[in-house]
RNA sequence: CGGGGCGUCGUAUACCGGUAGUACGCAUCCUUUGGGAGGAUGAUGACGGAGUUCAAUUCUCCGCGCCCCGACCA
């Protein structure tokens, strides 16, 4: 992509209604554009970088058996009035509606109503069990405060993935195979060795919940953390009998602040019973579903990601969520010779397999150079007089500032070389998904 | 929802009861070209409503919007 194509554009300051750090420089970068109090739009760069995450997510939910299916953000009245979330007193930030026609809708703050009935036209058997299904869904949620940017909105992309099980034994099977795909997903993103398993309330469910923690001083919990055994404890339930049961010691736990990157909770038979979702098993007897719902945030995670990954300059995305992997910036606009560099090698780029953003803008260097670190694109390739002098390329490395100068043909090989990589492990992948799925 | 604060060109800011100024950005031109360059010229602005006043962007009230602290957060 040619910068000087981007609709968007880069702004020195930051807009005073702006206090969280994700929002400043998703702002400023032009990321995302604030529609209203939590509620932004994402803009060029802003959603490659967000369908990036939502791609992470979808391959990891798809490696456990998730089938993508997309839900209603209109929701009935009636469903949720039959298990009792419908009514104000009992959730409180739902964004309600009225038809023309008479009756009342309300905005999706959650799917598990919705989902359980559509299953009870699919499941009736111990054969159909279990079964897992997800969407990538806008959230509505009426937040009496909207606040960090991106990572707190009233409306917000969610991946939520909600399991249906025979018995507590399966649910709690998937249950550990989930935690471990939603540790894959941190990890990939470049958070995982901040993000730590977190016991927490478990609500109206069951007695804890997890939750996946990325320390941040932007976040809003606290958390108390084991080191060595890698998990840690939400202050909500931090408590002697609980620190008991969970074998942790007070003389070992560090506290944080932390913000939540995900989420599991175990929902037992609490929407099954109450919607009716039941199936008979071997001996020909009724029993509920056992159900769990897995949410994270893609949204959200992106303001996780900047709030810990950024510096002074701007942002540093990690290679797997960055929306351009290379960030091509030819320095002397009005030479020639530099100008046809550049653009001869923008082209042998997209052909070795990398489109990377192409700053071709008429603007000084200096401009071009701190807009590059603001934006955050790992991999920085420099053209200037002395590229051609030399025929080596200056590759700078945006997270740790590290200049290597790597001769032309030896660049373009590496990044061939990479994506043929990629072909092969996406296939292995593929392959392993498809066999895992015969096996069960 | 309780408390506090704020609404001025696209952005950030200043001043003022009586010409609304500056910087960046934008437009045209000249110079400049490896870390947000200099000059010249130009376009663009008071959240809405009511009130006080000879006169309101400025003071008062009511809306609306935004931010922060707390509460809340399947």
């Amino acid at each position: 992509m040619r910068q000087s194509q981007l609709f968007t554009k880069t702004r020195r300051e930051a807009p005073k209604d702006e206090e969280a750090k994700n929002a400043q420089l998703l702002i400023r970068a032009g990321f995302v554009h604030k529609e209203l109090s939590g509620v932004y739009s994402y803009l060029p760069l802003g959603f490659k970088t967000l369908t990036n995450i939502v791609n992470i997510i979808r391959e990891e939910m798809n490696a456990i058996g998730g089938q993508e299916i997309v839900m209603t953000a209109l929701q009935d009245k009636e469903l949720w009035s039959r298990t009792d979330r419908w009514d104000d007193d009992k959730v409180d930030n739902w964004f309600k509606s009225a038809f023309k026609s008479g009756g009342e809708t309300g905005l999706a703050i959650t799917h598990e109503e919705p989902l359980t009935r559509i299953m009870t036209d699919h499941i009736s058997s111990y054969r159909d069990l279990p079964r897992y299904a997800y969407q990538f869904q806008n959230k509505f949620r009426n937040e009496l405060r909207a606040k960090s940017g991106i990572m707190r909105g009233k409306e917000f992309l969610m991946k939520d993935l909600y399991s249906f099980s025979k018995d507590t034994e399966e649910h709690d099977r998937f249950f550990a195979v989930a935690r471990e795909a939603y540790k894959k997903v941190f990890e990939r993103m470049g958070i995982g060795d901040r993000t730590y398993v977190t016991f927490a309330s478990g609500g109206i469910f069951s007695e804890f919940s997890e939750e996946f923690q990325t320390v941040s001083d932007a976040g809003e919990d606290t958390i108390y953390i084991d080191e060595v055994k890698g998990i840690a404890v939400n202050k909500e339930v931090y408590t002697d009998p609980v620190l008991a049961k969970l074998g942790l010691s007070k003389d070992t736990l560090i506290e944080k602040k932390a913000i939540e990157a995900g989420n599991i909770f175990n929902l037992g038979t609490r929407f099954s019973e109450s919607l009716g979702l039941m199936y008979t098993d071997e001996h020909g007897e009724r029993k509920p579903v056992v159900m769990g719902s897995y949410g994270i945030g893609p949204t959200r995670l992106m303001g996780i990601i900047v709030e810990s990954l950024s510096d002074e300059k701007g942002m540093v995305w990690p290679e797997a969520v960055a929306p351009f992997r290379v960030h091509l910036v030819s320095m002397v606009p009005n030479d020639p010779t530099i100008v046809a560099y550049a653009d001869a090698l923008y082209e042998e780029l997209i052909a070795a397999g990398v489109e990377p953003l192409y700053d071709d803008r008429d603007v000084r260097a200096g401009e071009k150079l701190t807009d590059a670190d603001l934006i955050g694109i790992p991999t920085r390739i420099i053209v200037g007089k002395e590229t051609i002098s030399s025929g080596e390329l200056e590759v700078m490395n945006r997270a740790t500032g590290e200049v290597k100068r790597i001769p032309r043909t030896d660049l373009l090989n590496s990044f061939r070389t990479v994506v043929v990589a990629e072909e092969v492990a996406a296939q292995e992948a593929a392959v392993e998904a498809a066999s895992a799925d015969e096996t069960k």
